[in-house]
DNA sequence: TTCGAAGTGGTACTGAGTACCAAGTGAGCA
DNA sequence: TGCTCACTTGGTACTCAGTACCACTTCGAA
């Protein structure tokens, strides 16, 4: 008879081998596919042709990656979290135009260590307006994490989730830090991202 | 022979009838689209379906909308000369970050003469997500025509159009504008809009 | 009346995404 | 070694958005 017991105890090591190999067949398929893409243009490419390039069939492929345009954007997948965290981190009586500044560098880390990554990633995120949008979903989410916890630093006289107050914060940092991403990438390098990161997100306070 | 005078001088005024009967067509279209879009969601609507209803050919509803989206979305169309409209005629000493606040006074102008019509539209973007996508694509099109006027009141020490200021600060604004009419459109309006608006953009100043 | 430009509908196509089914694979067990 | 079962894979077929092309109609101008 077989229990929930048995099932998480012989399933959770063959379960983790297996993400283990299916997060390694997500990464090789991802890098395909962003070579495709900056080769011959998001939309010149198709799944097929991804497909056949990494050595799996289109079913699978649409197994792995929801859209096609999730075979890039799979890479930022799980900052949300991360960003989350980085903000309950920060002091609780700091503004939080400040720590969510501050949580940015988790992203900014993120680039820094693969900065030829990063750098293709929001050529193709600035060159086609599909992937753009499927993006900014993936931002959204990251704005819902956070919202709660900005809501909670910044007191309101309004009905809990009635104010727009922590969603309009919230959303314009990811804004001003979309803005500053896009400098970069479009810039010669001459000014860092952290630099571009800060001017953006400077002008409430000027 | 054909001049270019003679052509300007003779389509003028045809070109000006087909345009208010093309504009009949895309208003009606749009009001049948809109209602089987609330009454069945858009994900469960095909444009054949719209076609069926609003009497013309799939074929001939494509000319008249690129997208199945688009349907809906243009409505606020061609908002974005408009709004830089606007903006140009705020006192140029004025701070940016509030021109933009009374910019945004001619989208709530327009909520307030169509009440019913504005709260289905924020509704329908609200629940779909390739809709919202669209929609900020949209969005994105009115923030670069604000932009250069914002740049033009900003000094900046970076050479032009490499400083991300102004595209954060254009980006924040309409970010907030759209947390303020989501807290319109899911409140039970209580609060005006004008007022979640202020709350909304007044956070850089607090 | 004729001519030409523009609008319309039909057909066929590509490509994303979904549903379903049959075959393969591999670990555990007798 | 052979069996079983869960999981993965590939193939086929489908829906639907969006595009291209073609034939037909319409309507204003000469």
């Amino acid at each position: 008879m077989s229990t929930e017991y048995d099932r998480v105890v012989k399933d959770t090591p063959r379960t983790s081998l297996r993400e283990r190999t299916r997060q390694a067949m997500r990464a090789e398929v991802s890098a395909v596919a962003t070579r495709l893409f900056a080769e011959q243009g998001c939309d010149n490419t198709t799944v097929e042709q991804i497909a056949a390039e990494a050595g799996l069939s289109r079913t699978t492929f649409f197994r792995y990656f929801g859209t096609k345009e999730d075979v890039v954007l799979t890479w930022l997948e799980d900052l949300g979290p991360a960003l989350a965290a980085a903000f309950t981190e920060r002091p609780a009586d700091e503004h939080p135009w400040t720590s969510l500044r501050r949580t940015f560098d988790v992203l900014t880390a993120i680039n820094a260590d693969n900065p030829e990554r990063s750098l293709a990633f929001l050529r193709l995120v600035g060159a086609n307006p599909t992937m753009r949008a499927r993006h900014r979903e993936k931002q959204e989410g990251w704005e819902s994490l956070l919202v709660p916890l900005v809501a909670a630093r910044l007191p309101s006289d309004l009905p809990a989730g009635h104010d727009p107050a922590p969603r309009a914060l919230v959303a314009s940092a990811v804004a001003c830090l979309n803005a500053a991403m896009q400098a970069w990438a479009d810039g010669d390098a001459t000014v860092s991202r952290d630099t571009l990161l800060d001017r953006a997100m400077r002008f409430p306070f000027t």
